[in-house]
DNA sequence: TTTGATGCAAACTTTTTGCAGCTAC
DNA sequence: GTAGCTGCAAAAAGTTTGCATCAAA
């Protein structure tokens, strides 16, 4: 764990948003303005990797980072590309997933968010 | 309706196959040589906006995209991304919209298929 | 001390765009 | 005839990588 990779990892764990790999790199350049946009990048692999965060990709925009590591569905503005979680009630996705071998799952609901309805 | 555009729609039509715009691009070419990868992408994009198409954003990997403009859900193979289209159980998503203007949703299911099982 | 990480810069992949000429309607 | 489309080529956006140096365990 350098410096670098915890304050990346730290960024991510403070607040619920989910941030852009840009967005993460500026926050942490304001802390340490030394800090490579490749170092970002590489970083925020191995803390996929290693699952410590997760990677969302996201519809034309860049891909964000979740500190809840649990799998859950997203609700996305498609106005902002704000993204919060949501809860997965128990047992949701089984009249879908029975007799196939799921190993993960990825759901976006889509909505305009308050803010963006103006 | 350009001759390129009919091309590039007439592929999409004629297999169930979830395919990337440089696969498209290479199939579409092979009937018409001088056809230009921009020519593609902006199609795609014009199908696209006129709902005749539907665009899918992959992980890690290059948007493909489906004849089925119906929304549902969709099983992804980990290892190849190979794609299928699956049914939504009526009301399955019910407990998770309830209370939020949802506009859309994205599902995807991810396994890994029996090709890449070996 | 040595394994792995960094900063930098260049490269890569996917997609978009400016432009001059061409084509469908 | 003209609005919109094409091919081409260059550029954009997001991300990855090679390399020499540096720092953490």
């Amino acid at each position: 764990m350098t410096r670098q990779r915890q304050l990346i990892y730290n960024i991510i764990r403070a607040a619920p948003e989910h941030r852009t790999a840009e967005e993460i790199y500026d926050l942490a350049r304001s802390e340490m303005p030394s800090l490579a946009r490749g170092t970002v990048y590489r970083n925020l692999g191995v803390l996929v990797r290693d699952g410590r965060i997760r990677k969302l990709e996201m519809a034309d925009a860049p891909a964000r980072y979740d500190r809840e590591r649990r799998p859950h569905p997203h609700l996305v503005c498609e106005k902002c590309g704000r993204v919060t979680d949501l809860i997965m009630p128990e047992g949701l996705l089984d009249p879908l997933t029975a007799g196939l071998a799921v190993t993960g799952y990825d759901l976006k609901l889509y909505h305009v968010c308050p803010a963006c309805r103006g």
